[in-house]
DNA sequence: AATTGTGAATTCCTTCACAGCC
DNA sequence: GGCTGTGAAGGAATTCACAATT
């Protein structure tokens, strides 16, 4: 295991190899080789020995990796082996569906309050009883409820402004989707989910196929 | 302009730019440097020259770029002179927040359609009006109604076999919030985001400030 | 004088290929 | 024999630095 700095890129596969890992788990397969892992799964197997090896030796030569002890390992990397309490900024529809969102479920993340300025908003609770908070006891609520995820559902324009609370009340890990650069002083984490980039890079793909035939 | 291949980041950065260029816009600064740019927005100024330079030359050595004309050019390259009607496939909590998004406002974008296989949902309609069709209809509907590109906002299990429905009904831009690898045919862009990896990509960020005082 | 557009340099990421180990 | 872990090679993206241009 080396001490060199890990590359997002890096974190954001071991998530994925931890999703096929469990897959296999399912499937009562005790162990895999690398090799036989990208096969399955569209992988690069000389990329997932490099990816792994940053951390640890965590396969045997000749035989391939224990898909439970890896499992293991690479949820004690992710840092899944406790739970995360989410607070998401923003009750609107974005940010409310994201309160209800099933994929949380048999995963160690959990909506526990949603932030708002509206006054009929506050107070209420969601379907699944997700509370919403005033958006002013943002630090007191992060605190009780020990919340250590941040997300962002709010218009760009006051999203800065949002972001700067939750890092005065020690939040360490934010993930936004307002449409709009955001800064963060060093040691917190932001993750930028921009729908807009998306849906122009997009819209792009389409332009390519139409001036095959219009020859502009 | 290059005939070369133009990659993904530059066309992700173009609508960065864009964003950058009608805010610029609102304020009534006619021209403007990829140097000032780049100080205003926290970018590289080389950076935005190259990735411009692939399109063309807009700019005019000694003075920079006109707002109004690189803003007209980078809108014509992302393919937003034209209007793009998105269909949502799932119209659960995301799917339906998605089709009522407001970011969507004052874009090109619509949410148009939404598609379910839940009997008690089709034939509704969301809150601002979007109908909720039986995703059996997919094909006729996205003729119809003009469907360019399609939303995934369902469980990963189901979601290859909605794709590939969408794009035997000759969809070609597709955005997957699926949280699983999908396969899709040359031609067709899909663009994923993974909401699981982006949690766990958070999780391990928090993890790495406690080793700090663990020393593990 | 100021700024673009771009070759060269650099940094970062991926893939190859094989020594070392089981 | 088979597979890992890794140095080396290759490729891609970013940044530098400057000649060309208005």
């Amino acid at each position: 295991m080396k001490a060199e700095k890990i590359s997002e890129l890096t974190i954001d596969r071991l998530s994925i190899y931890l999703r096929c890992l469990d897959q296999l788990a399912n499937k009562n397969i005790p162990t895999i080789s690398s090799q036989a892992m990208a096969a399955e799964f569209k992988l690069n197997s000389a990329q997932i020995r490099k990816d792994l090896a940053q951390f640890g030796e965590f396969g045997v030569r000749g035989l391939g990796y224990s898909v439970e002890n890896l499992r293991d390992c690479l949820k004690r990397i992710l840092g899944l082996n406790i739970s995360h309490n989410i607070g998401i900024i923003g009750a609107g529809n974005l940010g409310t569906a994201l309160a209800e969102y099933e994929g949380f479920l048999g995963t160690n993340f959990r909506a526990v309050a949603l932030f708002d300025n509206a006054a009929e908003k506050i107070g209420k609770v969601t379907k699944r009883g997700v509370p919403i908070y005033d958006v002013n006891d943002l630090a007191v609520i992060i605190k009780q409820t020990c919340i250590d995820i941040i997300v962002l559902a709010l218009p760009a324009s006051v999203a800065q402004h949002a972001l700067d609370q939750a890092v005065a009340a020690g939040i360490k890990a934010v993930l936004s989707f307002a449409p709009t650069h955001l800064h963060v002083p060093d040691g917190v984490k932001l993750k930028t989910l921009d729908l807009t980039v998306c849906f122009d890079s997009l819209s792009h793909s389409l332009g390519m196929t139409q001036c095959n035939s219009i020859t502009d």
